[in-house]
RNA sequence: GCGCCCGUAGCUCAGCCGGAUAGAGCGAUUGACUUCGAAUCAAUAGGCCGGGGGUUCGAGUCCCUCCGGGCGCGCCA
């Protein structure tokens, strides 16, 4: 509700500096450093004066004289030396939420792809991954909640060198047909990702310690590449089940996604030799004939460097053997998704969720009519570690003449997960004496170590339901399981969303098992606590007051001079303005922070205030107004971050 | 060598386009359960915002430089 204030003051400054300064400055609102100076702050006079050459507290003092009532503000003072200090009508602000939430408004604008996850499907997940999906999966939510269009991609490269190792493991290593791999994947006595997980290691060392066997992983590409053999049969089994395990891990934290593009349809439905055409074409990338890149296709590094001088490296995007590069397909399907290749995918549902079908990619012709991809701008969740590669394709974007295009493509980077030191003791991994000093450890590049996702969740609920357990050990065994299990992804989610994108995250077990402080529980806490009122209010036979006929706007002038309570209320009118603000900034951290603070504002107010105690009609109406408030507004603000409000904990 | 990121309280981190007295959580110390459940709340201590220069009315935030740390820079993906 307070964004949409927010907003109405917003356009009716700008519209008021453009018709008095004949200045089109863009207006930004603030909020005060401190309560006491109101509600918001608008700081426009700084940049008039610089273009006016005047003062900033005359053109404030001006301004203030001349802008005339604004709807929902109360009045405006300079402050400082030029702030203008807007205080709001506390009583329109709150018949405004009294009145009820404006519907939210349908879908609109372009439709915006994010891709997520990405995960390699040749073993289990890890907790890296699961840093990147939970940031894709909110920033997702984030756009729905504000009315936008959005596409949930993953995807899957299931022809690449990490399946074509595993698929050398099971050959080679192990002596294994198709058939006994399809019996592995049926077999109800064995993690399939985790048998993977330690293959893929084991074959990484024997690649180590037997170099002549890395002749293995050429063979296997080829075969996969070409569909030919045992080989290839192999490698269809073991991606097709990874990404079902992989679904299954993601689904745990309620991640959901809209269709599962594959590298094999890339490959086979020629996605590349169109993009090549194109790039050719367009003079994009050009063939060099001396130098150590002879023969091969290159862009130059001109393209996606800033640098004028000519000297960087090129990059190659086609082999002196004809085959292309992964940078090289990354462009093909890039330009996929702006529906500019010129070229599709077929489409065939893959699972059913819920009331939700995934569909993945095909090379053959299908009956459904659903399509994909076209999209107007495009979010690409992908470490911090790849931005060259991400700058490559965007410059082939450009290069291209879509320029518009390469301003919409989105590097959502983001830095690594790493792992504290005493958590690496914990997991058995040994470490230096230097390593022992860092602040964190960086081991998903050591193989077969770092922590598997399924394994933490795992960990989590564990120690939630002992929690749970504790607290209501008269509860049914299955509900304080779903409880705890809501609680486990509750912790987890807040605490991959908490830090900004570029800070490394140093994964702590012990931290992360922490339900106290800021962590996704406490906020959880807050709304099971708001729910407790009431069902303890109807437990005690009472019912719910009417709250449009006894708190009209007197009432709510009368109740709301009691600034705490204002505060309060303040506070729980924010959460669309959180949101847009986390939006526009692009860090979901923002919005889980909020998310905290309100949570704080509510275990504030709830221990200040008694409501179900209180005598007052009016005051206790109000009070209780506000509790649901509170509690509507924790419930919307979990559900954008995926979590869930528990019914007790 | 080149490029990107980071350096803020003992620890882990916020700090929105340059604005008012730099904020949280953890840890430490001290209080509050006969109350709508204490996974909570209140209070205290703790800061040369890595160093130095600049830009201006005004810098944690922008520019330069130095120091310290991380990550990239393949005809791997």
């Amino acid at each position: 509700m307070f964004h949409i204030v927010e907003r109405t003051i917003a356009g009716r400054v700008a519209a008021f500096i453009r018709e008095r300064f004949g200045a089109d400055a863009p207006v930004s609102l603030e909020q005060p450093k401190q309560a006491s100076f109101g509600e918001l702050a608008i700081p426009a006079a700084f940049a008039l004066a610089r273009q006016l050459r005047q003062n900033p507290r005359k053109i404030a003092a001006d301004f203030v004289a001349a802008i005339g009532p604004i709807p929902g503000v109360a009045s405006l003072e300079v402050a400082g030396n030029g702030f203008i200090n807007v205080r709001l009508d506390r009583a329109a602000l709150a018949a405004l939420m009294v009145a009820g939430e404006a519907p939210a408004p349908p879908a609109s604008g372009g439709k915006i792809i994010v891709e997520h996850t990405n995960i390699n499907p040749n073993k289990a997940a890890h907790i890296g991954h699961l840093r990147n999906a939970i940031l894709g999966d909110t920033f997702v939510r984030m756009l729905r909640a504000s009315g936008r269009r959005v596409e949930v991609q993953n995807y899957i490269d299931n022809t690449g060198v990490q399946v074509a190792d595993v698929v050398a493991g099971f050959v080679h290593l192990e002596n294994k047909s198709a058939a006994d791999v399809a019996a592995l994947i049926a077999s109800p006595a064995v993690r399939f990702d985790y048998y993977c997980w330690d293959l893929y290691a084991r074959v990484s060392s024997y690649y180590h310690d037997h170099p002549e066997a890395l002749e293995w992983r050429p063979q296997a590409l080829h075969a996969i590449e070409h569909r030919e053999g045992e080989a290839a049969a192999i490698a269809a089994l073991v991606s097709d089940a990874i990404v079902d395990c992989h679904l299954k891990t993601m689904l745990r934290l309620g991640v959901y996604y809209d269709v599962l593009p594959r590298e094999s349809e890339i490959l086979h439905l020629d996605f590349w030799a169109t993009a090549f055409e194109q790039l050719k074409a367009r003079q994009a990338i050009y063939f060099e004939t001396e130098g150590k890149n002879k023969g091969c296709w290159v862009m130059p590094a001109s393209a996606f460097k800033d640098s004028d001088d000519a000297s960087g490296d090129s990059k190659v995007i086609v082999r002196s053997n004809h085959t292309v590069t992964y940078v090289g397909k990354d462009i093909a399907y890039q330009l996929w998704k702006f529906g500019l290749l010129g070229k599709d995918f077929h489409y065939r549902p893959w699972r059913e969720y819920d009331h939700h079908t995934v569909y993945v990619t095909t090379d053959q012709p299908q009956q459904t009519s659903v399509s994909f991809g076209a999209g107007y701008q495009v979010y690409n969740v992908i470490d911090s570690r790849q931005s060259y590669l991400q700058d490559v394709v965007v410059a082939g974007l450009r290069a291209l003449g879509y320029h518009d295009q390469a301003e919409r493509s989105i590097h959502f980077s983001y830095e690594m997960v790493a792992l504290s030191p005493r958590t690496c003791v914990e997991l058995g991994i040994e470490l230096s004496e230097e390593d022992r000093q860092r602040p964190y450890v960086e081991v998903s590049g050591r193989k077969g170590l770092g922590v598997k996702a399924d394994d933490l969740i795992d960990k989590l609920i564990d120690k939630a339901l002992e929690e749970v357990v504790s607290r209501h050990p008269e509860a049914p065994p299955e509900e304080c399981r779903r409880v705890a299990g809501q609680i486990a992804v509750g912790a987890l989610r807040y605490f991959m969303l908490k830090y900004t994108r570029n800070s490394i995250i140093a994964f702590d077990l012990q931290e992360a098992l922490s339900f106290e402080g800021e962590t996704g529980p406490y906020v959880q806490y807050a709304a099971v606590r708001a729910r407790n009122i009431f069902r303890k209010l109807e437990e005690r036979g009472g019912t719910l007051p009417d709250f449009a006929a006894l708190l009209d706007k007197a009432a709510l002038e009368r109740q709301l001079a009691d600034e705490d309570l204002w505060q309060f209320l303040l506070a729980a009118s924010k959460s669309g303005s959180a949101v847009e603000r986390a939006l526009a900034s692009g860090e979901p951290a923002h919005a889980a922070r909020y998310a905290f603070q309100l949570a704080q504002a509510f275990s504030n107010f709830y221990h200040g205030y008694p409501v179900l105690a209180e005598e007052n009609p009016e005051r206790r109406a109000f009070l209780l107004w506000l509790t649901a408030c509170f509690r509507s507004q924790l419930e919307r603000t979990l559900d954008v971050l995926g979590i869930a409000a528990p019914e007790y904990m």
